[in-house]
DNA sequence: TTCGTTGCGGTCAGCTCCTGACCGCAATAG
DNA sequence: CTATTGCGGTCAGGAGCTGACCGCAACGAA
């Protein structure tokens, strides 16, 4: 308590939170002379983390940002804002992200307190609302507990229901959690069948965690994602769809975002270019840009569109 | 270097990344003897961090979640994945969580070496497509700029273009920003004018931060998110949207997550109620569920989901 | 069961380095 | 110019850290 490291620890704390600090009040509040404050904040500045002081009236000492990333000291509502935006984006709301993202979930997330992991289980409902026919919706409590016994390297049970066949329990060394074409993936070692597995995680329930540890085994070929690759039957096939459309691009990368890509190809005239799983989505975005289109591919988006047109013309009395 | 602060903030980091430690290779990471690890560990016990020991052969150390949240030790990675998770919560994606988001967020990128926060201002592109329809897109580099400017209590100029008048530059003190109905605002003490002003934050532009720090002054009437109200004019109407659809409530909240309420009204037949400022969301539900429905209010989206339709039908040559 | 491995914690001597007090100096705002 | 605030040198005292050594307690494999 009286400690020089625990002071440290709650000197930063400090320059973390109001980021301007009277010297007098640091030394207060860390019960230390001004001049063991000084010799402190030297010390961090000697750990690599560059404390600035400004003199005269109402000078002060301020954290700024260094060349390593800080020990991260959050409250409550900070680290739950935090693993709720990473689940967010572990659940694909920003492309490419999600893999980073659930590890350093899995990595929060084992930090945190109990009580704040039932406050971000209680906002599992909150999570984003997903993509638009983006496939099934994740759990992501589900992912959470896969990735923390990944992480962990704890035995697993879980609930599995194959494509086709029953329900099953399984037991299984998680290995690796692969995002892969919007789908998640855990490629595991099947302890009851003695043999490497994957498993889509979206038709995975109720995992527990055993709190056995495990040696995690060498994947044959040392690639987890080739392995991967190589083992799934069927990636979803997926759509490249090209359109054209009178708008500009600003309009319309309000309404797409990054999912898709926009040219100018002449005056007042764009092409949008997005790879989807499903041609829900794109139609309903020409539905509701509202702007004259043009399908160049694929075929099928012309059947759909057409079709998502008469259905939203056929309101029907419930 | 050779400091103990120093040696017990790599144990955390190490304690924090594999998650299974020998206590010899602790010892022979953090350069001291098997004793004084075992000291440290308790060190780290006595501030409150739940270290975990395994005897026997493949025993070990493990951190555990414990009471208070430990200092996050992060890699760049995983850093920028957490910004970025941030980010994409705080432009909307998950309701509720924009302001603490945007709290988090400006504490996170403040302590950000200036290479990550060039990472995530390149990662800019790759936020979330927002909701569809949600209005202006936000320039998330925009909003952390005057996050940053807001925490660290620094004078921010910028550039504005009000809904009626000229653009011009602007030089304030901000003090709080705010989300409401679905749009950012910033409430700040305009320099020029002497007088406190709101701007929508997507009107802002160019923002920068002068270094010059101030003393915050005091909100008239001491609640800034009343005092906005107040004097925003216009909060930007909102639809109460509700509707039939026949289909299953798990397959609607598939769709909508929590951006909708979902209730069984009879077999097989849900209303969906929503709230939102523009109408091209709910349409789109409608149109990607693709089934059978009935609009119940508001009329407008009877109209919105008729000209969707039209013009979906509706293919013409560009 | 037995045995090897690994963590636990007491004790001790040595000494590092932390602390508070005191000082004069430098930068900054008004 | 002056008050305020941070900077850093020096010193003496002592808190507390370290490594070495010890026997003990779990744990798992043979």
């Amino acid at each position: 308590m009286a400690n020089t490291s625990a002071r440290m620890l709650r000197l930063l704390s400090l320059l973390q939170t109001h980021r301007y600090w009277p010297g007098a009040e640091l030394a207060d509040r860390l019960e230390v002379s001004p001049r063991t404050l000084r010799r402190d904040v030297d010390r961090l500045r000697e750990l690599g983390y560059p404390v600035d002081a400004s003199r005269g009236v109402a000078g002060g000492y301020q954290l700024q940002a260094g060349a390593a990333v800080p020990p991260l000291l959050l409250d409550d509502e900070e680290a739950v804002a935090i693993a709720v935006g990473l689940r967010t984006a572990a659940a694909g709301a920003v492309a490419g992200f999600e893999e980073t993202s659930v590890r350093a979930l899995a990595k929060v997330i084992q930090l945190l307190p109990p009580r704040l992991r039932r406050r971000i289980d209680a906002l599992q409902a909150v999570t984003s609302p997903g993509v638009l026919g983006s496939g099934p919706v994740l759990d992501a409590g589900v992912l959470t507990t896969i990735a923390m016994a990944t992480r962990a390297q704890e035995r697993l049970r879980f609930d599995y229901t194959p494509r086709e066949g029953a329900l099953s329990r399984r037991h299984v060394e998680p290995h690796r959690l692969v995002p892969l074409g919007r789908k998640w993936y855990l490629l595991a070692w099947d302890l009851d069948r003695a043999d490497w597995r994957n498993f889509r995680v979206d038709r995975i329930s109720g995992p527990d965690l055993t709190g056995a540890r495990f040696r995690p085994r060498e994947i044959p070929g040392g690639d987890p994602v080739a392995w991967l690759r190589s083992r799934i039957k069927a990636i979803p096939s997926r759509y490249e769809v090209s359109v054209l459309i009178q708008a500009t691009p600003e309009t319309i990368r309000g309404f797409v975002g990054h999912w898709g890509d926009c040219q100018e190809v002449r005056e007042g005239v764009c092409r949008l270019r997005m790879n989807v799983d499903d041609l829900g989505w794109p139609a309903l975005v020409l539905g509701v840009l509202g702007a004259p289109f043009t399908i160049e591919s694929p075929p099928e988006l012309r059947e759909r569109v057409r079709a998502a047109g008469e259905n939203l013309l056929r309101e029907t009395t419930l």
